[in-house]
Parts: C-alpha cells; structure tokens; sequence
DNA sequence: ATACCTTATTGTTTTATAGACATGAAGTCA
DNA sequence: TGACTTCATGTCTATAAAACAATAAGGTAT
C-alpha cells in the first residue's frame, strides 16, 4: 500500500440500507434484530461493512439481496453519517441508502428480520433513529417531486392504488377527481387492459411508462 | 482496537468540498492544484483525508478555512462517492461536500488555488469531475427550492443582485416585474435602509430575515 | 437650473394551474 | 332485475404565473 494512504489511521466504513415497503395498507420499514454487541437483541437498520474491493452500492444491494431475496429495486443513497462517537467499538463512518421494494414476493430469510410500521418502530441501535428519520424525509420528498412511487407498485396497478400509496404515505386524503387529473396529467402512465373477474366495475390498469425523467412534481 | 472492526481491511476516507463562489458576475468553483503524484499539477476539489476524531463536517470544515480563511458559510454534504478504483493509489471513499461562500472579502492562501467559471473548467484530477457534474446540479436545485442563494450575497443586498444572481446561475433571464414580485411575496426580506452616493436612483436594500425555513419554493 | 443619464420601482391583464364538489357507469351476485 | 361495490368523470371558482411598458429618483454635465 501507498505511503500517503498508510500514514492516517482508517475509520471503518458501512452501508446500511432503510428498506421501505407497503404492507397492510401500510407503510414499513424492515429493521434486523442486532445477534451480539454493542446493542445485543436491539433493532437495527440492515447494513454491513464494505468490502475492500466493493462499491458502496455494491454493498447496499449485496445486504438487501441477502435479507429480502429481492434483486431490481429502487436504490437510492441517502446520506453519510460519521460521528466520531457514534459506534462505541470505534470509528465508523455509515453511508446510508434507502430502497423501495414490492414486498408481494418477498419471504423474509431468518427470524431476525422484521417489518415495522413507520408508526411504531421500536428502539434502535446506534444513531438509527436520526438515520429513520432522514430516510422518511427523504421518501416524502421523493414522493412529492418523482416518479419513484411506482417502484413500490406491480408492473400494472390501478389508478385507486397509486392514489391509496400517496394516501398512506402522506398520511392524508385526496379527492379522487382532482388526483387522477392530476396524476394522468404528467403524461407518465400508458393505459394497459381493464382488470378481469372482479365483482364490481373493472378498473383500467396502468404501467409507467419507460424512460421518464426522474423529476416531475407529481403533487 | 475492537475485533469485530479490525477484521476488515480499511479504506481510507476524504473529504471533498465544491466551493462556489460569485466573481465578476460568473458563477465560479474553487481548486486547487495537486502538488505530487498522482495527478501531479491538473487542478482537484480541495480536500483531505478525515482525521480518525474528526466529523465529516469539522473535517470540510477545516479544509475550507484553511483554503480561503472564510468560517461562517453555507456547508451542506453532496454524496459519498466509493468506486473501488476511483483513486490510483488504493480504496479511497470520498465524503463530498458543497459551500457558497460570499467572496467579497476572501483572499486566496498561496498560489495553489484558483477561481474557475464553471463555463471553463480545466480537466480534472480523479473523478472530480463527475463530483463537479453532481454539486452543479445540487446548487441549481437549492437555489430553486431554498433560500441558500442569499449565502453568496452580502448582508445588505438589493434586489437587483438577487435577480442578477438568479440569472447567473441559471444562464436565463427573468422579468424584473415578476420576480421582485415574487421574492417579495416570499415574506423572507427585511426592507433595511436606501444606499447612499449612487448617481441614479438609491436602490432599497434588504436583508434576509433571520430563522427562514430552509426550503421555500423560490422560482 | 435644466436637460440628460442611469438604474429602480411599480400595476394590469391574460393564462394556466389547483381546489372544491356529486353523480352515473360497469361489472358480480343473489 | 335489483342490490351492491368500486370505478370514472366534468364544471366552476380561486389562486398563481406570465406577459407586458411607463414613471421615479437620484447624480452629472452644461
């Protein structure tokens, strides 16, 4: 190794990734239970250390694939955090992802995982919280001025669940005429064929159209 | 030092600040020259590597008194760049960071370092220029939505400066009417005394009020 | 003192966007 | 065929954005 680079003593680098998800109607994150110390048995946000050979979303993705099984996701980096004081074990710097997943065909691998209601998430290791909160921050603006909602939908989905995401994430309501307006008017949705086999008026289902430009102030 | 921390091969980790400045009604970004290898004498982002005690912010900090003397300036974290082979010399993370500095009164230290427009940008050491790409874009984002462009701005400042920044930044003209009309309506400005000694028209000047929301929806 | 030069300041009309609001349509099932 | 459930839609009003040009306030030169 260089002499330059040997000459200061290195801090430890991780990545952790909050996770976001809808289910039940409602908006999770998965945290993991922590197995040894410092924090034994708390809930965490799921992340690791980077490998010396290995891009930092390199790393976001490898955990993520490890603890959901989910491989194209959203993926975004958040933020790097790196107190000096914020590991008791010793330097770590953290640099923070967040990812939107479709949850509908994820099985969790392990017991040490879990999802956690943004309403009622538990205590947690380390500066988590502050790590948590950006990461909402961060998802509301994202869902106000992009495109990325849809990631966190099927391929093909009703007007009525794109308007119930928004819904849950805003903890709010919006009138229906006005938000399809609103929503058709950006010009970002392709018509696909009408819903079959329910027993009440078949909706139309959409897909988002490829190659949108990321920003669109979508409210 | 801990176990768990040490079984792991290091990277080293810098920070990197973007220092926009306005000069000469151009929009300029502050580098410096290399002095050694590698990338021996092309121009970089000033940085440095993170002390094993130091915050990523104390640490940009630090490099940007050091660089322009200046302490109190709009400092706020860009991204985290990690490719594994981004620096020659081994695996180096780089913390970015960007800063407005009002340059009235900065006098640069040694020769080393230079203003640049951003119309003019020299070639680059490492991937600086994908970091430079990155704070351009983040400075255009901030000024449309926040009110960070009042940091390049003397504490009294006219209209007309606001507009003429606006401009600058944009490469794009707006309607005088239009826009003091909504700057005003803003509600972020203070009406402070008329200048004095000019040979037309004394302009009003203002300030911006103190404990503004940092986001506010500006063009 | 007056004409002139420079920059600062202001208002109205038009257009586009956002918000409020209620009813009929298309299926299934009993 | 009537009842049930969810889907789809249009108009009016209020607010915000955009287009547009004339007058005001000083200083300077004659």
């Amino acid at each position: 190794m260089d002499n330059e680079l040997s000459k200061y003593e290195k801090p430890s680098v991780t990545v952790d990734t909050v996770i976001f998800s809808i289910k039940e109607n409602d908006l999770k994150v998965l945290l993991v239970k922590r197995s040894s110390s410092p924090f034994k048995d708390k809930w965490a946000i799921p992340g690791g250390f980077v490998k010396i050979d290995q891009s930092l979303e390199d790393a976001a993705k490898f955990k993520l694939e490890e603890k959901t099984g989910v491989k194209d996701v959203y993926l975004e980096q958040l933020y790097s955090f790196g107190s000096p004081k914020r590991d008791p074990r010793g330097r770590v710097i953290t640099v923070t992802y967040f990812a939107l997943i479709n949850s509908d065909n994820v099985k969790l691998k392990g017991d040490d995982a879990k999802w956690f209601s943004i309403t009622e998430l538990p205590q947690v290791a380390f500066d988590h919280n502050t790590i948590l909160d950006y990461a909402l921050k961060r998802l509301k603006w994202k869902f106000e001025y992009t495109v990325v909602a849809f990631s966190l939908l099927p391929k093909k989905f009703t007007m009525t669940q794109v308007q119930d995401l928004y819904e849950i994430v805003f903890n709010q309501k919006f009138d229906k005429r006005n938000f399809r307006k609103k929503i058709l008017s950006l010009n970002i949705l392709e018509e696909q064929e009408v819903m079959r086999n329910v027993s009440f008026r078949p909706p139309q289902l959409y897909s988002l159209k490829a190659n949108i430009g990321e920003i669109v102030n979508i409210l």
